[in-house]
DNA sequence: AGCTTATATGCGTAGCAGAGCATATAAGCA
DNA sequence: TGCTTATATGCTCTGCTACGCATATAAGCT
C-alpha cells in the first residue's frame, strides 16, 4: 500500500522542493546536469534526490542516450492540485535565485 | 529562517496525517483525550505528535484547566491552502475508519 | 578499443525522528 | 491533604535518511 504520508515525505527535505521549484518553473523537462548547475549541488547528491522523487511519483523520467529528461507528473490527477498547492507555496529568496539560475543556464 | 520544507516535514507521518484528518472532520477543538480514543493510540504519542504540529504552525492549543483544545489554524493565509489541499487529499480507509471513531466518541 | 561525458549506486557515517516506558506536572475533587 | 485525571516530557533504543566519496554503468565519440 502507497501511504499518504509518503508524498510528504518526498516534499520533507529542502533540495527536493528545490528541485520540484524548478520543475514548476520550466515548462520543459529538464536533465540531471541542468538541475546539478541550477541548485550548485553534487551530481549524486542530486541524482538520489530524483529518484526517491520518481519513486514517490511526482516526477518520471525519459531516457535519451546519456541523458535523463526529468519531469513533473502533473498530469496525474494524484498530483494536480499538489502541484498547483506548491505552485504558490514555494516562494522565498532561494527559490528564486535556484530558477533565475536555471533560466541562465537554459539560455 | 522558517524552512518551507517544515511543513512537509510535519505532514510527513502517518500518525500526524491521521490527527490532522480528526480537525478537518470536527468543527469543535478537538483535546488530547479524545484524539487518542479515536486513534487508538498510546496517549504520550499523540501528545507528542500534537506538540510537533503545534510548532510547526498548522494547530494551536487552549488549555482550560486539564484539558488542552486543539485546533487547526487553517484561518492562517499560510494554512488556508494546504488545509483545503489536505481535504482532498486524505482518503483512504484508514482515515474514514479515524473519523467514524471519533464521531462515536462524540457523542 | 580507449576516452569522455552523463547519470546511477554502493558503502560508511552522522544525525535526526519516532516508539515505548516511566515519570513529571498540574488541575479538580473527596 | 491525598487521590484521581488529563496532559506533557525525559530517556533510551532503534531505524531511517542525507551526505560525501568512490566507483559503476553505459552511451557517444575519435
Amino acid at each position: 500500500m502507497t501511504e499518504e504520508s509518503d508524498v510528504f515525505k518526498a516534499l520533507a527535505d529542502e533540495t527536493r522542493l528545490r528541485v520540484m521549484n524548478l520543475f514548476l518553473a520550466s515548462v520543459e523537462s529538464l536533465c540531471v546536469c541542468e538541475i546539478v548547475d541550477a541548485l550548485k549541488l553534487p551530481q549524486y547528491n542530486v541524482s538520489k534526490h530524483l529518484t526517491l522523487l520518481r519513486h514517490s511519483g511526482l516526477v518520471d523520467v525519459e531516457k535519451e542516450g546519456l541523458w535523463g529528461y526529468y519531469h513533473l507528473r502533473g498530469n496525474e490527477p494524484k498530483n494536480a492540485a499538489l502541484v498547483n498547492f506548491l505552485r504558490a507555496f514555494l516562494t522565498g529568496e532561494t527559490f528564486e535565485t535556484d530558477r533565475r539560475n536555471l533560466e541562465v543556464r537554459l539560455l
